[in-house]
DNA sequence: ATTGTTGTACTGCTCACTTAATACAATAAC
DNA sequence: GTTATTGTATTAAGTGAGCAGTACAACAAT
């Protein structure tokens, strides 16, 4: 399949940011095992070797955990993942919003945007 | 000085969405000379290459000219420069609502946020 | 004419990221 | 017990960004 990885960060932390969001958003359930290193890489067209460094990481972040030949599960800790989910809004929101005063917008203006952007992406809408 | 530097996106397009920002928030006058490629390298704390790279790639976009010995100057189109605070506002935000649908935050709860959060980044400087 | 500053170009080097190709230990499934 | 799959580790190679250093042409200032 091949995932647009394009923006110029490093394609192991993409990884890290898509996995989370599968897991906050609920797209992945805890306590579920996740595909193996070989059957992501293949999924999202990139070597295993990346994919691991990925799962390593969030697995260090207690997003995850291994059972030695079982596979990887995703946490069943439901405060870590609320609390991730948080964060990680927040962290994007803190970025957005220096970006959006550093091109001299208004709030007003930004929200009125915001209103007549939302929806038109992907429909796709979670949760409220 | 040496700005932070440090998402993991080349420097050069940090640079180029650097002086966008200063452009089209005003920071930097319309018609004004920009500093040279030499004293901008020793602001921002990088190679001269890399300032030169990013703004030869701002004169492509029509954003500065050059005079061949005089320096660089900030484009006189008014038209351009809004529309390209138009053009950079717009992709942030349809960046940003992915990111937050990604997250499965909902409109509400996202404008809460905004609410919350706008304000407390005055004064301090942009990019991470 | 000389000097200094400008943009521009080029080469070589380093580093992080990624890929490739294996290899191995553990264990579930048979 | 054998086999297949799991995570994990290792080594080698390729790539792109960035840095360092240098050089040159154009022109303003003197």
């Amino acid at each position: 399949m091949s995932y647009e990885f394009d923006n110029h960060a490093p394609i192991y932390l993409q990884l890290i940011e898509l996995f989370n969001q599968k897991i906050v958003n609920g797209s992945w359930t805890a306590g579920d095992r996740v595909a193996s290193v070989r059957e992501l890489a293949l999924e999202f067209g990139v070597n295993p070797n990346t994919v691991q460094r990925a799962l390593a990481e969030m697995e260090r972040e207690g997003m995850m955990y291994t059972e030695r030949t079982s596979g990887r599960f995703i946490t069943q800790d439901q405060q870590l993942i609320s609390d991730t989910r948080q964060q990680l809004a927040e962290e994007k929101i803190d970025q957005f919003i220096n970006q959006m005063q550093g091109l001299g917008l208004g709030r007003d203006e930004l929200k009125q945007l915001i209103d007549r952007k939302w929806g038109k992406n992907n429909g796709a809408d979670r949760n409220q």
